[in-house]
DNA sequence: TGCCTGGGGTTGTATGTACAACTATCCCCC
DNA sequence: GGGGGATAGTTGTACATACAACCCCAGGCA
């Protein structure tokens, strides 16, 4: 028999952990997105990339870094995908080694392509969630672009 | 030059979309937590399973994936992982090859010696949100105990 | 001049995650 | 008593993610 203790701790965690509820519900929305987009063969990872690098029609990879909160290395291989599947485009243009990140025609028309499939997938969040969460949850998180 | 619209779509998105949002805050928090609890040499994921185990006294894998939202095959994997770390036990024991998963002596110390470690993490992540955001956060997220 | 430091990037390795396909069981019902 | 369907689990494959360890190059500085 394990000691109470652990049983209380569980408890606890379960019940109080942040990372609990927010790792769950990334899942839960990951799902709903990838549905959604999955008709057009990309990802919620990947619309997120892609939207992040329209922003500014081009951007250094540190910035989508920081924007985002990605690891570098991540960053990197998510790139090297997007790059092989032909939706960007990196050139080498700065001092040391830095490059810009721009869409290529292909990646700016799968943007536009999948906005409907997106508002369909934000409709299904919001009704999966329910309408006060959902805009509880708007107001505690940061856009990334307002972020910095 | 890609067409201005793909431009306005990614504005939209990286603005407004709420997976965005929360993968990034998912990124966010998961490194506050790891970080935490690395010199224990447990990560998050494992002690959300390692909980939700702990609140029953031993739980059916089909119970966790509904409660903790994930894919079964993830759960099976993970739970491969932990009972090699000698954290948890499988018994067979129910009809359908069901079987239930019991913390080991092992598991149940670790899970009562990180405490310390997670409510620093959990602290740190109060921290770094802001007071009022975490708690929006906290009320628009159901405790998974509570939730079914 | 030659070294150190720091920014920028990739690669090795491991985990977390999902979907699809497959296997194994049990249970109901004709 | 033999299907058929529902339930439970594993395995193949691919992507997302992170940390650590590297490599490269530009500038400062002794």
């Amino acid at each position: 028999m394990k000691k109470p203790d652990a049983q209380e701790v569980g408890t606890l965690i379960a019940s109080e952990c942040l990372s609990v509820r927010v790792r769950r519900l990334g899942r839960v929305i990951t799902r709903i997105y990838d549905a959604a987009l999955a008709p057009h063969g990309v990802s919620a990872a990947q619309l997120n990339l892609l939207a992040a690098i329209a922003v500014g029609d081009g951007a250094r990879p540190g910035d989508l870094t920081r924007l985002l909160e990605v690891e570098k290395s991540t960053l990197s291989r998510d790139l090297k995908r997007m790059e092989q599947l032909g939706w960007i485009r990196s050139e080498a243009a700065l001092p040391r080694g830095g490059r810009i990140v721009t869409l290529t025609p292909a990646g700016a028309r799968l943007l536009t392509d999948v906005r409907p499939a997106w508002e369909k997938a934000q409709a299904r969040a919001r009704a999966e969630l329910g309408e006060k969460p959902f805009a509880q949850l708007r107001a505690a998180l940061p856009s990334p672009l307002k972020a910095r």
